[in-house]
DNA sequence: TTAGGGTTAGGGTTAGGGTTATTGCCGGTGCCGATCT
């Protein structure tokens, strides 16, 4: 390791000429093979830290990454830098080309994969037959933020990584709070990771919180700003179906060029919108929190939140977004009376009530007298427990962890051990009910406060943060009249040909 | 016109066919140190 010439090996691999704040530090002790929480603003080139030692590392190394979408950007990106050694395991794959790519998997010194995949044991199998040297949690505040109830394969990697026996790990975020840290930490089961935490506050960045009476004048808000600003925007919206309306009035009322974006669209729609948005073919972006990961604008400059978000942590992810290339932005929150009810009912919807986990081991029970297995397909299963989709999600990991449930079959009853189960999943619920409850507080309390809003904003997440460069935030003295952003300079709306407008609804450049 | 009810994000995954996983040997390559010119 000593003899390696870092330095050199970055240039010839990704043509840099010198490391960037904390890039070299991480890569370092990831060589020597200590596990490392790294936390890095977006932008820094998180990547390099663990595509560098993919490169110079005997074996492979495995990239587990949220998105399918952000996988195939790195792919594409390293492709085009000449690195072809690289891979994307994931279900836009036919049967054949993911056989194919298995069994030549030893080709592959970077494999990115999700959580989910990675559950499979033949995948396990193959990897550790491969020999894994470096195994990749990116975007690790996933752990945290979605492993709990949405996602709950997160939380299973460590079992992975040791049946694996023990790759280094290098856990990456570009937010992590020391809640978050330490819930990587202890679910990567990883309590001496050594630490690189680079602050993540943006000085650039107006906060500017508005206490409204309702709807209306949200959106008469939105319109008036849409008209004086012409510059990239994103709205954030609890609610795909608001996002949706808005969009549409925002696309009447203004001559801006407005669309919406959520999970529940096509993701051929969602590529379009998205990559419109990135060329600047858009101006504006209703959206829910689906938009965002991955998306690297550097102009951004207003964002809105029509909604609360249910953590600082996401306000901070979301509004962070603003302002990359570091000149003037704003995030703004549009706050009315009664706003809290929507994130509340999303928290409740998410975790099961006792009577359904009740309903549950019953039917658990059931089962396990007449011998059934669980039904195979998803929709089979929340027919018979009567749960949602999330809901199921969370109990299934539960009952897996007190095992209970294996592969779909209930393996033991013991009425003692059943007992002390639902005690413990409903202790959980509630702790997790708690604890969302006290976060979504947090939020109100921050719009209420009539002290700085950064200074409060971030006092939880990092130990200092620098003052702002322009308007600190409305408490103060923020008035929007002494705001002016760089704006756009195309400003007026050309008139196109009607072939012109055909290349530009089939995305071809028409400059 | 008003009161009141309903309001609800986030992503991955998906079957069925014929060859699996592991070990040893062989040949080529790169690095390093010793030796020779």
């Amino acid at each position: 390791m000593s003899t390696i010439n870092l330095e050199k090996e970055l240039d010839t691999y990704f043509g840099y000429q010198a490391f960037r704040p904390g890039q070299r530090e991480i890569i370092e002790d990831a060589m020597l093979g200590n596990d490392v929480l790294g936390v890095l603003p977006t932008g820094s080139g998180k990547s390099i830290c663990y595509q560098l030692p993919a490169m110079l590392l005997k074996g492979v190394t495995v990239v587990v990454s949220p998105l399918i979408s952000l996988m195939m950007d790195q792919v594409k990106q390293l492709k085009a830098i000449n690195i072809k050694d690289v891979v994307a395991i994931n279900s836009f794959m036919n049967t054949k080309e993911r056989r194919e790519i298995w069994n030549t998997i030893h080709r592959y010194k970077l494999i990115y994969i999700s959580p989910e995949l990675l559950q499979r044991p033949d995948v396990q199998r193959k990897l550790k037959h491969v020999g894994v040297d470096l195994f990749v949690v990116d975007e690790a505040h996933c752990i945290s933020q979605w492993g709990h109830e949405f996602r709950p394969d997160y939380l299973k990697l460590k079992k992975i990584i040791t049946f694996l026996d023990h790759p280094t790990v290098l856990a990456l975020s570009a937010t992590a709070t020391t809640n978050v840290q330490q819930d990587i930490l202890s679910y990567l089961n990883k309590p001496n990771m050594k630490k690189h935490i680079y602050p993540v506050d943006k000085p650039n960045i107006t906060f500017n919180v508005e206490h409204l009476s309702g709807d209306k004048e949200k959106q008469e808000k939105i319109v008036s700003l849409l008209k004086a600003y012409y510059v990239p925007t994103i709205i954030y919206f609890s609610s795909r179906l608001e996002a949706e309306n808005i969009s549409a009035l925002l696309s009447l009322q203004t001559d801006r060029r407005v669309a919406f974006y959520h999970g529940g669209m096509e993701s051929q729609d969602r590529i379009i919108i998205q990559q419109q948005f990135m060329n600047g073919q858009l101006d504006a972006i209703c959206c829910t929190s689906a938009f965002g990961m991955g998306i690297n604008k550097k102009d951004l400059r207003l964002i809105i939140h029509y909604h609360l978000t249910p953590q600082l942590e996401a306000y901070i992810q979301e509004v962070g977004r603003a302002g990359r290339d570091n000149k003037s932005s704003v995030g703004l929150l549009l706050f009315s009376e009664g706003d809290i009810f929507l994130p509340k009912n999303i928290i409740k919807g998410e975790l099961p009530t006792k009577n359904e986990i009740t309903t549950v081991f019953r039917q658990l029970k059931t089962m396990y007298d007449q011998g059934q297995s669980l039904p195979t397909t998803d929709q089979e299963k929340l027919a018979v427990f009567q749960v949602s989709e999330s809901k199921w999600r969370f109990l299934q990991y539960q009952f897996e962890k007190h095992d209970i449930l294996k592969e779909n079959n209930v393996i033991i009853y013991d009425s003692q051990l059943w007992k002390e189960a639902f005690l413990a999943i409903s202790n959980r619920c509630e702790e997790r009910l708690i604890k969302k409850d006290k976060q979504l507080q947090s939020v109100i309390n921050w719009i209420y406060h009539t002290g700085c809003l950064r200074k409060k904003l971030y006092q939880d997440f990092q130990p200092s943060y620098t003052e702002a460069v322009d308007q600190c935030c409305s408490n103060c003295g923020f008035s929007w009249s002494d705001w002016q952003p760089e704006q756009l300079t195309h400003k007026i709306e050309k008139t196109y040909s009607w072939e012109e407008k055909l290349k530009k609804l089939l995305l071809v450049d028409v400059q």
